[in-house]
DNA sequence: TTGATAACTACCTTAGTGTGTAGTTTATCT
DNA sequence: AGATAAACTACACACTAAGGTAGTTATCAA
């Protein structure tokens, strides 16, 4: 089975450089290697390619914007980013376009090879602090004072208040009275500081309050 | 610099496999293994171990919770899940709890002091399928239909809807009439569906349109 | 025993929300 | 040139939400 791999990278030298080194290992086959999103987009390449490597820094259409509309054309691809940069915006913004990956440039012809066969085998090569930051987005924030933890009645009654349950609905699903729900509720909005319903919920997906799988 | 490592195991025979192969290791001290988080969060030594090796199925308080317990005991500690489960509940509770790392039940010991030293290091140690998993979680939804994407207008008061601003307030920020600001929600609701503020917030959340870092 | 607090229940007011209906303007397609 | 749709603006109305205030238990600690 060969590994049919696409470049999407400005910069001549690493395009050419990267597409040498990958060609001469054994299964894989760089079908074309493209200077912006744009002319990839155009190409019937992309749909035929398993591997896209994607450079975030690209003239015109940057290569967030880019692995999403490729990831459109070819659901199937695997986009692995290559980046300089690692803030939270370039990874975030990649991994909700569809990567599967996301290494540094100056990552070595030997890690590149390296990453695409893991990336094949159902992995997901990244450097280990891009890693790490992936994980820790995931935890929660644990509040600073004991007295702004939600109880599990209070967690309870926003998960329902997320799925835009009124008052006397969430009432009458955890046999409370209306009222009672809105003590509750005041209580979320005084600890979380918040004015509504909208907002309450938007902070507790940003705390990991809410689960969201 | 030693690396101090607690084992939460209730398993004697992995726990002691464990503990007598990393404690062969340079700069590896096991400072004590329990078989049960309720014994570890009693214990002195959490506050003191830079790793913990945190097994999910136990008896008592589970792994996940107990990760949550200890993690705010001594924040600093990297905590390592080890586990036979791979759903999504058992993944993602985790690293909600405060895991840095998810390894299979199945590594070898080997596997398992490249994972430590990979943690330290500032990594995060996981099998290639659960890194995958992981990123996949941030990928948008595509919409299978083209009439419910939202539009960049859309988007954009769907995000001031998560501050809680009220219509007027949108309506000033974007310069648009109030009735405006409607015209754009009540489209918001048709394609997500929904009915409610929270529940639009909720959805956007969950369908990844709504950034959260 | 008293006092404090948590967990409700109850009522009231106002502002804001969700939805129906309808008209206007502008751009796009045929 | 005419039709169509998108992007508004406008108004009306029932309902809900948010917050103020106050009363009732039950529990627990001083």
């Amino acid at each position: 089975m060969m590994v049919k791999i696409a470049i999407i990278e400005d910069n001549v030298f690493a395009r050419t450089a990267w597409a040498t080194a990958l060609s001469a290992e054994e299964n894989f086959v760089v079908l074309e290697s493209f200077c912006s999103c744009e002319e990839a987009i155009e190409s019937e390449v992309i749909k035929k390619c398993n591997v896209i490597l994607l450079d975030i820094n690209l003239p015109g259409i940057s290569g967030i914007k880019g692995a999403e509309i490729l990831s459109g054309i070819n659901s199937n691809a695997l986009i692995i980013m290559i980046s300089i940069q690692d803030d939270d915006k370039s990874i975030f913004g990649s991994l909700q376009a569809g990567a599967i990956g996301y290494l540094h440039k100056s990552v070595s012809p030997e890690e590149l090879i390296e990453a695409i066969h893991l990336a094949v085998k159902g992995g997901s090569p990244m450097t280990p602090q891009i890693a790490r930051k992936v994980l820790k987005s995931f935890h929660k924030f644990s509040p600073k004072y004991e007295d702004d933890k939600l109880t599990d009645k209070e967690t309870a009654i926003l998960n329902l208040l997320a799925e835009g349950k009124s008052y006397k609905k969430i009432s009458e699903e955890i046999f409370l009275s209306v009222d009672g729900v809105k003590y509750h509720i005041r209580s979320i909005y005084e600890k979380l500081h918040v004015h509504s319903r909208a907002e309450a919920v938007s902070k507790g997906q940003k705390l990991r309050i809410l689960t969201k799988w």
